[in-house]
DNA sequence: CAGTATTTTACGGAAATCCATAATCAGAAA
DNA sequence: TTTCTGATTATGGATTTCCGTAAAATACTG
């Protein structure tokens, strides 16, 4: 079982049931941090003081501070604390559902576990890291198992996911090519952003622009 | 003091804190619901054994359930209640910081509180709960308490919101005029639509209609 | 190197939208 | 009734987006 954890969640509400969950583990010796850079700093200190941190559980979205933070989401964090400290197991716990994002956690930042914040979360959260604890195998939350079995036959990459952002805050399509042309980004003639739009809305079966920016929304691509 | 009270909560772990409150505060006879119908129907079932609830501390985002349900976000049963049962004191408690939201619900449920999730929001909740208690004063968490006070010069009626809402699900401005003129909604002619949509993008300093829906949708208007 | 595929770019017409102006209509006031 | 006012509708042209086709550039293969 681990023995030194640390939990990065911002809302105190929520904080109390992790805490239970660890106390009912056996689990003494635990912090928690509110912000994103307060841990990641808690993780790289432990790692100087010889006493690293066993586990990671984390939140995704964290309220936007007033003072400017390095380390913004969840997702940043996780990432972060991955090139950090490679053998650490780190725990999503989060309301998020969209496979999208989930995928990714596992694939870039290679999280080891995913509990959804739900109606018995605790009971999962418990499982996790039991499972995590004991053996390599990964953990997530049934309701959002499939996520990891969807297989993307068609992979949107960054160049996409720019397109997106541009046309989310009110650039048109002329005004990203000027854009792409003056910050070299690859392909930035009409036709290749307008087929990568085209492809796009074919993929997420959008009919117009709009219903595409829409959707990627809704779905937290962008 | 509250005597009775129901607290309408999907996350468990979210549960905990708020439980805590309450005892915090000597209150012994509360329930909750993690779904807004059942929460709803115990607030029935309360009046007609003469046995009332004081007070509700309701969330606004709940997990789509699988099966359907009448009432499916905390907005709507706020609403619902405040029809059923007048006199109830109602308190909103949801990480919801969108201005537009928090000020729909004291005018349109006239809830008597919005406690923001956050940092310290188990303090406010305590707070917010003993001022609605002894007095009539309404409370809002200080880091939105602005929301209130923002006077929109500009009012957004219904066929607006209809129109970004058919927008964002992909409808083409041809086929939305069609849709108002086979459903007999008021204004439905070429022009009336693109001048309220002139207006609307006027209104969110939008740049074109894929940028209004984006920021309309970030709001939570939509 | 020649030949083939894939990607990127160019072009052009159709469709949708944007936007300003003018005409029409309905209700209120004179 | 007439006149005024404001709201709705109509019209038309500029701009932008949409979408197919084709040329050019690049990569890949034997």
């Amino acid at each position: 079982m681990f023995k030194k954890v640390i939990i990065a969640e911002d809302l105190d509400a929520m904080n109390l049931g992790i805490q239970q969950v660890l106390k009912d583990l056996n689990i003494e010796d635990f912090q928690h941090s509110k912000f994103c850079d307060e841990a990641f700093l808690k993780i790289r200190a432990a790692i100087q003081q010889n006493e690293p941190y066993d586990l990671l559980i984390s939140d995704l979205s964290f309220k936007t501070d007033h003072r400017k933070s390095d380390i913004a989401t969840g997702d940043e964090l996780v990432q972060k604390v991955r090139e950090l400290q490679p053998n650490i197991k780190i725990i999503a716990y989060s309301v998020e559902d969209k496979s999208y994002r989930i995928k990714s956690l596992f694939n870039n930042a290679e999280i080891d576990g995913f509990v959804l914040k739900g109606l018995n979360s605790i009971e999962e959260l418990k499982k996790a890291i039991n499972i995590i604890s004991t053996s390599d195998q990964i953990f997530i939350s049934p309701e959002v198992a499939s996520a990891l079995q969807e297989k993307n036959n068609y992979e949107i990459d960054d160049v996409d996911i720019k397109i997106l952002k541009f046309l989310s805050a009110g650039t048109s399509q002329d005004e990203i090519i000027e854009i792409f042309k003056s910050t070299d980004i690859k392909p930035n003639s009409k036709s290749a952003v307008e087929k990568r739009l085209s492809k796009l809305k074919d993929f997420f079966k959008a009919n117009n622009t709009v219903h595409l920016v829409s959707i990627t929304k809704d779905m937290g691509i962008i």
